[in-house]
RNA sequence: GGGCCUAUAGCACAGUUGGUAGAGCGUCUGACUUGCACUCAGAAGGUCGGGGAUUCAAAUUCCCCUAGGUCCA
């Protein structure tokens, strides 16, 4: 065994490799052929140039990027031209070009963004588990990357969002070509952009990234890196690396940067959308100070906030260098900067909203929000008339001619940016009033600071503007960001892998699946392949309906079987297993190992390897699941229909009971559009779609279909299952399927929760699930009507004025005001709508909970009403005089003492209280100690109280020493409660010691 | 995916080591005033988000759930 390295360890194991073998693993002819010859420059990396060099051409190697100056390229191309110019020269050489993927990419489980052209083939295409959709091919594949965000709009040359333009074959031994793909872009650069080659600084390096590695060869031109083309050729596995069943060439090119290079604009970001740019100068009335920013470009890769700690100091050496004061420079550089990061952003955001991701606080929405926000502070900063939105439209119509499909998205882009602009607010709302509350409180200190940014937002910044306006001074470390970030390495945790099974599957032949073309086949005979005892985990899943909180699990003996083919269904996609027996010995579990179905079975089976089994699922088991799947399909499809297109699925699961499917959503979910979901789904069950589920090539599946295939994530494999309801949905999809719409039955949805910012989770019901589901509410809704003593339609009603009885009587115990009618149920008013519904609105509880929940308020009703006529008596003005009038004269104070049976201490504190307010503690005139007593079932309960003005005594210490041996309680010196949990002791007798304690 | 914060009167919020649930704005009543505003006096208004546990005693401690917010990969 070889231990596996993580990418970064890959690459600089290979590569001194590679530095030592140049020609092994380089196109060293090509290069030499080209009149290039290898270099060493003083930082250590191995060069080509075609002019004699001392520096490989590392921007922190000699002094920034040089783009504008003398720019060197021939030709001027715009952005979209520089796509129809590679389409221009490679194409005819046998490179075919591709639609971009989405920027999300669901397809490929290694990653939740593209962020790479060769991320379009991960993994399947590289691991030779799908054909690419052609052996050469370029592709303008958008994508995305949050690690420079800062940069943005600074250095002139960074994007969050940009078109990755890829030259990539997929070829065999016999058809690689390292040369000629070396000589192909070259071509490009040379003629199509007209770059002249001594131009260029060729570098050569190592890579590693999904596991894969090999060599690869940087352009670079004028401190700018052009591309990298990767030659990737190992994989790395357990045993050692392996050559790679197919030879891959990943050369990802930016296009914004060629078209920069090409055009010499003084940022990247005037080469690439200058139309934007125009519009939002105009708008804001910001002239462009080209001149200074040009001089300004050529040092702000100094300003590289992954480089540099301190950034004033950075401003400062710029200033310097270039001769103007800091202050100044910023003014006049801070708004074109801003103006940069806006139109930038919002691109990103058109692309990744329009593809499918939302902005939220978890995942990688957190990133799309992370730019929005940046984005509205400039815009807040300098309170400008932007709508991010619109700006977004610009692009669109910019785009039109390279990227047409994002136009039709415009619509649900303005909308999800208009939501995530009213959070934003929101949020900045919120922290103005923290921090004002906060300052005036008391001085904030640095562990304060941490807080305020991790929880609530709040960066120090904000804090310290806020403390100035009121005159005070914060102070903020300088690591504070440093800070932020030790705070969340201490509770980095280690997490417990999940379960592994321990069966060798390698000689084992795949599994034919018998249930893709009819779900309701419950049964096969089969050849027994393997069979193993081992110990399993079994679900204790919901097969009698229950639903435990904390999932039992634990390993038990059992024997997995292996055979030849199957109708049983292992549990994947969200769906779970069937269950069943193999010659009536039954099977509780079903996984599958790669291609092989493992049978789990909970007795040693009879039959031996070799031998024709009978295998049977639980047919009524199979249905349920197989209903609450195909409704998951009809679901989603009437969530998008009602919600809108951005709605995807997040994730699903199918049980016996309900299933629940998770869908991309910026907001929870109306009770109205809950309910027009449930009747676009229905509808869609009513209408009989007779649905079809074939096996496609990959490639021509998401050709015809397009990405949104991948609902249920990625799917490996050359071949997708297709599952498709005609004109309403279709999805790659290996589960168990009706064969009709109408087979599904009744879906009923339960409720939505929002599970996190962005996404929602709807539950619901199908087919004899549903059946059981409302027949279970029948029950429910009859056992309340019985519980409150009244028939179905009144249970609304009644309820409503149980709770208001329920509190008219706990008001009583302290102001001893009974109405009559609160003694009695009785109201039977009939309503509208769904009682269980409202109910457990009502009650802020589920349907599940509803009958625990209002038997306990029916019995706090009766117990107080029991004793509510005694307690009022108690709290009632006379009884109050009376006691003070009983009171025992002492020295300086009165003594009132009482004893009230089955009173428990609420009702004597109430007692105690008014005494005091009666006898004047208000006025601070009054001198009375109450000692009053109680009982329940199991002993004594007692309060004791004082007047304020009778400091002198603490009834804390008095009790302590009044309860020794004899029972527990405490307080403070004004007030104090305890419990004797003796009966043999009388009220008489406990008085006189209290008393005795009282004047020791 | 991981962490943190918040939930108390209609509204924005206090609530110390567990020990008598509070002030402000708003509401209502009364006084002053031709009336309004102002001022003064008084009153009403609480499932301390829900459930469970510990305890003589939980808004407060612990666990679970719900809703919202936020930071980091």
């Amino acid at each position: 065994m070889v231990p596996i390295l993580n990418d970064k360890e890959l690459k600089k194991s290979f590569k001194p490799i590679v530095a030592e073998n140049p020609d092994d693993y380089y196109p060293t002819k090509t290069l030499r052929k080209n009149g290039f010859q290898r270099y060493k420059c003083s930082c250590g990396v191995n060069f080509w140039s075609a002019v004699p060099a001392e520096f490989c051409g590392e921007p922190g190697c000699n002094e920034g990027f040089q783009v504008v100056e003398n720019n060197p390229t021939e030709n001027k191309l715009s952005f979209i031209g520089v796509w129809e110019k590679i389409v221009e020269i490679l194409e005819p050489r046998g490179y075919k070009p591709l639609k971009r993927y989405p920027v999300v990419a669901r397809w490929n489980p290694t990653t939740e963004f593209t962020m790479a052209s060769i991320a379009a083939f991960q993994p399947y295409v590289i691991s030779g588990g799908v054909m690419a959709p052609s052996k050469k091919l370029i592709i303008p594949q958008f994508c995305l990357r949050f690690s420079d965000v800062e940069n943005v709009g600074i250095t002139g040359s960074h994007c969050t969002g940009f078109v990755m333009i890829g030259q990539h074959q997929f070829v065999n031994e016999e058809e690689w070509d390292q040369e000629q793909a070396f000589q192909d872009i070259f071509d490009f650069l040379v003629d199509g952009v007209g770059l002249p080659k001594s131009e260029f600084k060729i570098h050569e390096d190592a890579w590693a990234g999904g596991g894969n590695y090999g060599s690869c060869l940087e352009f670079f031109s004028r401190g700018v890196e052009l591309f990298n083309q990767v030659y990737m050729m190992f994989e790395q596995t357990p045993n050692g690396p392996l050559p790679l069943k197919i030879k891959v060439l990943d050369m990802g090119m930016g296009q914004e940067r060629v078209a920069w290079f090409s055009q010499g604009t003084p940022t990247i970001y005037d080469a690439i959308f200058p139309l934007v740019l125009e519009r939002l100068r105009k708008l804001v009335h910001v002239e462009a100070d080209y001149k200074l920013f040009n001089r300004f470009s050529q040092y702000s890769a100094f300003l590289n906030d992954d480089e540099v700690d301190d950034m004033k100091a950075a401003w400062g050496l710029v200033s310097e260098k270039m001769g103007i004061p800091a202050e100044e420079l910023r003014s006049k550089i801070l708004p074109m900067t801003a103006l940069y990061s806006i139109a930038e952003h919002s691109r990103a955001l058109l692309f990744a909203i329009s593809d499918g991701k939302l902005p939220s606080n978890v995942g990688g929405g957190y990133n799309l929000r992370v730019i929005f926000r940046r984005a509205m502070g400039f815009i807040d900063q300098f309170n400008w008339p932007i709508d991010m939105g619109e700006v977004c439209a610009w692009h669109a119509e910019e785009l039109f001619d390279i990227f047409p499909e994002v136009s039709g998205h415009l619509k649900e882009v303005k909308r999800v940016l208009d939501v995530e602009k009213e959070k934003f607010y929101a949020t900045k709302e919120e922290a103005g009033k923290i921090v004002k509350r906060l300052i005036k409180k008391s001085e904030i200190t640095v562990e304060k600071l941490l807080e305020l940014y991790d929880s609530n937002g709040i960066n120090p910044e904000i804090i310290q503007a806020a403390a100035k306006k009121l005159g005070k001074k914060v102070d903020v470390p300088d690591d504070f960001y440093k800070r932020v970030m030790e705070l969340h390495e201490k509770s980095v945790q280690i997490h417990a892998t999940h379960k592994i099974i321990n069966i060798d599957v390698e000689n084992l032949p795949p599994t034919i699946r018998l249930y893709y073309d009819d779900y309701r086949q419950n049964e096969n005979s089969a050849i027994v392949l393997h069979i193993q005892a081992l110990e399993h985990e079994f679900d204790d899943d919901e097969s009698e309906g229950v639903e435990s909180v904390e999932k039992i699990t634990k390993k038990r003996p059992a024997w997995a079987v292996v055979l030849d083919q199957s109708v049983a269904y292992a549990t994947s996609g969200g769906q779970l297993h069937d269950n069943g027996t193999i010659d009536g010995i039954p099977f509780m579990d079903v996984i599958a190992v790669g291609k092989v179905i493992i049978h789990m079975m909970i007795e040693e089976p009879s039959f031996k390897e070799g031998d024709t089994v009978q295998l049977v699922i639980d047919p009524e088991r199979r249905n349920l699941l197989t209903f609450h799947h195909s409704a998951t399909h009809v679901v989603n499809a009437a969530a998008r229909d009602i919600l809108g297109n951005h709605i995807n699925q997040a994730g699903a699961k199918k049980t016996l009971t309900k299933a629940h499917l998770d869908i991309t959503h910026f907001e929870s979910i109306s009770e109205e559009d809950l309910h027009k979901i449930e009747k676009r789904a229905n509808e869609i069950v009513d209408q009989g779609i007779k649905s079809n589920h074939r096996f496609m090539d990959r490639t021509a599946a998401e050709q015809k279909y397009g990405m949104s295939l991948y609902q249920g994530g990625a799917v490996p494999g050359k071949n997708l299952r297709v599952v498709e309801i005609p004109g309403i949905d279709v999805e790659a999809c290996g589960g168990t399927h009706v064969n009709n719409t109408a087979e599904i039955g009744r879906i009923k949805i339960i409720k939505s929760q929002k599970i996190q910012d962005g996404i929602v989770r709807l539950t619901y019901t199908a087919g004899k699930a549903t059946e059981k589901l409302l027949f279970e509410y029948d029950r429910i809704l009859s056992s309340l009507a019985k519980i409150l003593d009244t028939s179905t339609p009144y249970v609304v009603s009644r309820t409503k004025e149980l709770i208001d009885n329920w509190k008219i009587l706990r008001k009583a115990k302290s102001n001893g005001i009974i109405p009559e009618e609160a003694m009695i149920l009785s109201k039977d008013q009939p309503h509208t709508g769904d009682s269980l519904e409202i109910l457990s609105k009502l009650l802020n509880s589920s349907i599940e909970d509803l009958e625990s929940r209002i038997q306990k308020f029916l019995r706090g009703w009766e117990e107080m009403k029991a004793k509510i006529h005694q307690i009022a008596e108690i709290v009632g003005k006379e009884n109050i005089s009376a006691l003070l009038e009983q009171a025992e004269k002492n020295s300086g104070y009165k003594f009132v003492t009482a004893f009230y049976p089955n009173m428990d201490n609420k009702i004597l504190t109430i007692v105690g209280k008014k005494v005091l307010k009666a006898d004047g503690n208000v006025d601070n005139n009054s001198a009375v100690v109450l000692f009053l007593m109680g009982t329940n079932d199991s002993g004594f309960n007692f309060i004791s109280m004082r007047s304020e003005k009778l400091s002198q005594i603490n009834l804390s210490k008095i009790t302590k020493e009044f309860l020794l041996e004899k029972g527990k309680g405490g307080g403070k010196p004004g007030a104090t409660q305890g419990f004797i949990s003796r009966k043999d002791l009388s009220f008489d007798e406990l008085k006189k010691q209290f008393f005795d304690e009282l004047n020791a």
